[in-house]
DNA sequence: CTCAGTGCAAAGGATTTGCATGCCG
DNA sequence: CGGCATGCAAATCCTTTGCACTGAG
């Protein structure tokens, strides 16, 4: 399913008019490998080589295409991944201590019945919904660990 | 229930030690009028006499009281609202086109649902989650509407 | 008197943009 | 060639912070 993520990606480019370059292939691997929403400083940090200002742009036209989708929690800092189809779909436990992101994916019978209840929402209030996004706020367990420098 | 609302704030704000002052009732006030999540210069624009750097000051200690929740969305700016609990509990509507965010409450079979998704999912995965949010994403009905600037 | 709260202006950090250059179709 | 893509640096935007002042307890 490897081979396949690159051709879709290059798929969903042409559809908006852009080209799969290899600044755009980097990111779309970085953000393969590591597997969850990150920052763009993290993309940075892995491929040094990147300049920051392409980073940005290519995410605004990879976003466009809807190769990736933006995420952004009470920190403010955007963070970044694969769009639906092209990974699996899943939903988020966001750290409120931390601004972490872990990804979360809901068993089917579960998935199923959000399904349903999405549709049903989006069709009382008149909503187009492309897509729903249940996301659990709370504690991670780095963060729910006590703090050994507070007693 | 509205006097109630400002004896709830005042005494959350107590709860972390601080004052139900002047400035903070007003931004309570305009958040309870509007209804919806709104940024700082929605704020200031009703509020031309609040400083604006008090309002976000504000905004962090009313946040910490649990009076206010911060939403972010995708254009990345903050927006604030009414916490759970001092509103009722509901949903948000999302459109990627403008970022607008429209509050929608869950009929209470759904919602009913949607606790015990929630619940068991936080089970699954030992996260300890305070809160859910359900956003469908998608474009509101004013974005839907055709251009009328580009034929 | 003391300390939280306020206002103003300046600083900060993430993201965007202007401009010249490089490169694919 | 023409236009998208890139890099660098400067600009912008939202948000936070420093500092002096005010007011409540």
């Amino acid at each position: 399913m490897r081979a396949n993520l690159h051709a879709s990606v290059a798929d969903r480019l042409g559809g908006v008019g852009s080209r799969y370059t290899p600044g755009r292939r980097l990111v779309v691997e970085v953000l393969e490998e590591v597997g969850r929403p990150i920052e763009v400083e993290e993309i940075l940090a892995v491929r040094p080589d990147l300049a920051q200002s392409s980073v940005y742009r290519n995410l605004v036209v990879l976003e466009r295409a809807d190769v990736v989708h933006r995420v952004v929690t009470g920190d403010g800092v955007g963070r970044f991944e694969l769009s639906e189809g092209l990974t699996e779909h899943h939903h988020h436990a966001i750290c409120s201590v931390c601004g972490s992101i872990r990804d979360i994916t809901v068993p089917p019978r579960l998935e199923r019945d959000l399904q349903r209840i999405v549709r049903e929402l989006g069709r009382r209030i008149a909503f187009s919904t492309a897509s729903h996004r249940i996301d659990l706020m709370g504690t991670c367990s780095d963060c729910a660990r006590p703090d050994p420098g507070r007693p």
